[in-house]
RNA sequence: GCUCGCAUGGCUCAGAGGUAGAGCACUUCCUUGGUAAGGAAGAGGUCCCGGGUUCAAUUCCCGGUGCGAGCUCCA
């Protein structure tokens, strides 16, 4: 296969500008490597230009960058360009693509640039943002464009491709700039890839959270009750009990307090804490007796407040309190968006308060937990430590402690983990945790930040055993973020199929006739013992239609029960998946799902 | 918050300048069925809210609210 690039001193280079150059490397093949991608993306983006200026000669450019799942390009026509229109450029883009245009690269300075393009204000402006005295053009056939590159030889190596979506983007991404049209797409070095990546996507469709949450009755939202406010309905709501009662029990085991705060504090303790300053405009106030009071938006005032009922000792700590705590933030309407982005949530919260020695240890900990957590539900994860930005506050030891501390807690659990340089939080360092699902899209939810302002703002102490004042570090954690979010994510990455231990119900129950009531029902009541929901399907419906309501609903085993079950004591037990049917007897099967409901354990 | 689009029974959706329809769900009756939709009858809608245009608006226009896509934001 002919290489389409270089890697010359850990740099990635085209052929045009390795040849410009002078320069050789190890080659860089088309492939589906990170590098290869990159570069046929950027070269389809500019061939999805080169389309698109063809279809509407007056369409000017602007940005046309690789992203994550893709590329984009943002420009401007003069007339409307729809979705329909997608088919019509992809068309256009296969067309040059197979006129196999060699892709040209020249330099020229950035005066004459200004000049080849001074009635194009899109690429004045992208030239503002470049501080070099030269720029290259990339050019195939008749199509020019100002970009550094790097890009494929020719565009025949462009083929399998697909434009995604068109949306609106401001020129520059600040909204009092002019709106462009953004479209999307994605390009695969072969054939099958680019159909695994669509298969994805429809995927991700199915299990949309929103379309799952309200066939199955998980949650609603509802005009009347407000913008990003969700409703939890009954099945929701076992779901959700069962998660936070497992967790409950393991933040117990590990020594966690339950505590709890108050709903709204007085506004003159978010100054202290600084959120009335810095996070006041995501936060609700409102005034009682004249005072005024900001709904919490956060956690750890309220924890802030525990700490400081009692004179601490080094011997207290560290102090593990937790709380499910109910936050609210005004998040732009624009942003909210199903479970994944709401006003109201909860979040699984705890605070530690600890020493700057025992920092390490109470990481590796929450670290662990997380693992335990993760691993049950089949996600996998990554680790991303951010560092000391540039607006930070407190002491530089302080800081350089904790980050190594982090860095320790990684190594010392052989965790893979990425460091964001300068993308910790301005109060000290953090831990992200970004979790995979079953369809490979990650999510970030849990987090665990360092945190040296609070203590400082609140003046939190505790006696040393030289008896001396010592400021005590507080360390926020969240695992699944909220129960919000996870449940959304969890609806995804499941796609509705929850595993036993927490689906919404555990059994349905399936009486073939009215005489098998009786024996339904004393199965139900034998469940609840055990701690498991069912429902029994004894509607006045054939047996057929039950058994593919119970199929429709999600849960995860269905029972059916006759005569003969009745008589011998046993249940028909139909997988939900497989479809295939066996039998066991009563006692059995009880102990099937008391084994089922009890071998998870965070 | 910004741009664009959408808003019709519980759900999914069709529809027209002259006050509305389908499927599922729901109710009742028949059917008592052994593993993915048995049959019949019936009930149910201020067509999101507020203005405007019109003899007439759910339909057209404006504003609001909610939802969606994207941008932005995310202590």
């Amino acid at each position: 296969m002919d290489a389409i690039a270089i890697r010359h001193n850990d740099e990635i280079l085209d052929l045009q500008t390795a040849s410009q150059r002078g320069v050789e490397g190890e080659g860089i093949e088309l492939d589906n490597s990170a590098e290869s991608l990159d570069v046929l993306r950027h070269s389809t983006a500019h061939l999805m230009a080169q389309a698109i200026k063809s279809l509407y000669p007056e369409a000017k450019f602007y940005v046309g960058p690789v992203v994550k799942e893709g590329f984009y390009y943002d420009f401007k026509v003069d007339s409307e360009i729809g979705e329909g229109d997608l088919k019509k450029i992809e068309k256009q883009m296969l067309f040059f693509a197979k006129k196999k245009h060699e892709i040209e690269k020249y330099e020229i300075s950035m005066d004459e640039a200004k000049k080849k393009f001074a009635n194009d204000h899109l690429k004045l402006s992208v030239m503002e943002r470049i501080p070099s005295d030269t720029v290259s053009i990339y050019k195939q056939g008749e199509f020019e464009d100002l970009c550094r590159g790097p890009h494929l030889p020719s565009t025949k190596y462009i083929r399998f491709f697909k434009l995604l979506k068109i949306a609106g983007a401001y020129l520059g991404g600040d909204s009092k700039n002019e709106m462009l049209t953004r479209i999307y797409g994605i390009a695969f070095a072969d054939k099958e890839s680019l159909k695994a990546h669509m298969t994805m996507l429809a995927e991700a469709a199915k299990r949309d959270h929103r379309k799952i949450g309200n066939e199955m009755k998980l949650f609603t939202f509802r005009e009347e009750v407000g913008a990003g406010f969700p409703i939890w309905l009954p099945a929701g709501g076992r779901l959700r009990a069962r998660l936070e009662g497992l967790l409950f029990k393991a933040h117990r085991k590990r020594g966690y307090e339950p505590v709890r705060g108050p709903e709204m504090l007085r506004a003159d303790l978010w100054k202290v804490s600084g959120h009335y300053q810095n996070y006041g405009e995501n936060m609700y106030f409102t005034s009682i007796d004249e005072v005024e009071f900001g709904v919490k938006p956060m956690n750890c005032v309220g924890h802030i407040k525990v700490y400081e009922d009692e004179l601490r000792s080094y011997r207290d700590l560290p102090l593990k309190y937790f709380e499910y705590g109910v936050v609210h933030r005004h998040e732009m309407t624009g942003a909210l968006h199903g479970l994944f982005r709401v006003r109201e949530f909860t979040q699984d919260d705890a605070h530690m308060f600890c020493t700057v020695e025992q920092i390490e240890e109470q990481i590796i900990e929450v670290v662990d937990f997380v693992d335990k957590i993760m691993t049950t539900f089949g996600f996998e994860y990554k680790m991303m430590i951010s560092t000391k930005p540039e607006k930070a506050v407190g002491d530089a030891q302080v800081w350089e402690k904790s980050e190594q501390a982090l860095i320790n807690a990684m190594q010392a659990n052989n965790l893979e983990y990425e460091i964001d340089e300068g993308g910790g939080a301005f109060y000290g360092p953090k831990i992200d945790i970004k979790i995979t699902d079953a369809i490979g899209r990650e999510w970030q939810c849990g987090t665990i930040q360092l945190d040296n302002n609070l203590p400082e703002r609140f003046e939190l102490e505790y006696n040393d055993g030289d008896n001396e004042k010592i400021q005590p570090v507080m360390i926020h954690r969240a695992i699944l973020g909220s129960f919000e979010r996870f449940i959304g994510i969890l609806t995804e990455h499941y796609a509705g199929e929850f595993p036993m231990f927490i689906a919404p119900t555990q059994v349905a129950i399936i009486p073939i006739a009215q005489t098998h009531n009786a024996y339904a029902k004393e199965i139900a009541d034998k469940l609840i013992d055990l701690g498991a929901d069912s429902e029994i399907f004894d509607k006045n419906e054939s047996l057929n239609k039950r058994i593919r309501t119970a199929e429709k609903g999600r849960v995860p085993m269905i029972i059916v029960l006759g005569d003969e079950e009745v008589e011998a004591k046993t249940v028909a037990i139909r997988d939900r998946r497989t479809r295939e049917q066996s039998n066991a007897n009563l006692d059995s099967f009880l102990t099937m799902i008391q084994t089922k409901i009890n071998e998870v354990n965070f």
